[in-house]
DNA sequence: ATTTGTCTTGATAAATGTTATTAAGTAATA
DNA sequence: TATTACTTAATAACATTTATCAAGACAAAT
């Protein structure tokens, strides 16, 4: 779906402002802060404001674009990838990554069928795996 | 184990206000903000700055006494319980609640197992569960 | 195309949250 | 009690987030 119509689809009009940050977000697969996503397109949008950035991702998340996603930094930090995925949360770079397994998530599926969470209306459900990257400069790797 | 001595495993003094600091994440079991504990303990400690919270309950987390926790509200937030435990995050309430469950803990120890995890040292893992609480005078339940 | 009413945005102030600084205070050791 | 190193209170500095509101942009109807 193009940015436009996924806009229109949870009735926010397209406009030139949303269209770039959300295309700026879609970019994004390492979880920005807004600071973040407003240093990205200010390239190219020195005139979007940084109030713009932090209300329209706010909007976002409501409307169900993105998502907030759970940080250990105490920074706001969003998360374009809407699928069921877990994240690995390195402390020492505060980096987040997104990775998915099949089989882990049917395991949590299954699980969360035969238990009873009453009182909570469940949204989503996500691993957290948190720890330290050894080598910086190389990627965490799951397999 | 005491306070006293919990402070002394780690090589830390055992002065007023790290007890004082300490006993009181014993005794929040909703993870709290560093402005709440500061406020928890100010009725009976007026003296303690809230920059000694905020650097104290640094400290605890550098030297594994509590643990930081991942936070959609963008804020510091910390967990006294350092077990292996989920957390259950409602959104409208800004409440995180532990729960534990021995076959889900199973399940992700033995998941861990077979995948490897590669250039990260794991400090640990945690089942986030997202969503709004319903009746926000209740407590959600697991079962 | 112009008007009208509504919604959106930029600029910036205000509020909130966190960290750094430093002089004074405290505790352990001799 | 003197010495030394560590710790803390007070507060300034800094960073992050939200609120305000006038100006601007948009869509619908003329």
């Amino acid at each position: 779906m193009t940015i436009k119509n996924r806009l229109n689809s949870v009735k926010l009009k397209a406009t030139h402002q949303r269209m770039t940050i959300l295309a700026a977000m879609d970019e994004c697969k390492f979880h920005p802060k807004p600071e973040e996503i407003y240093e990205r397109i200010k390239v190219d949008n020195p005139t979007i404001s940084l109030a713009t950035v932090y209300n329209t991702l706010d909007s976002f998340a409501k409307a169900g674009l993105i998502s907030r996603v759970a940080s250990i930094g105490g920074n706001i930090r969003y998360d374009s990838n809407m699928g069921a995925h877990g994240h690995i949360y390195c402390h020492n770079t505060d980096e987040i990554i997104d990775y998915y397994d099949e089989e882990l998530n049917d395991l949590i599926i299954d699980f969360f069928k035969k238990k009873k969470v009453g009182n909570l209306k469940i949204k989503n459900i996500t691993l957290n795996v948190n720890g330290d990257k050894l080598d910086l400069e190389k990627e965490v790797t799951i397999k």
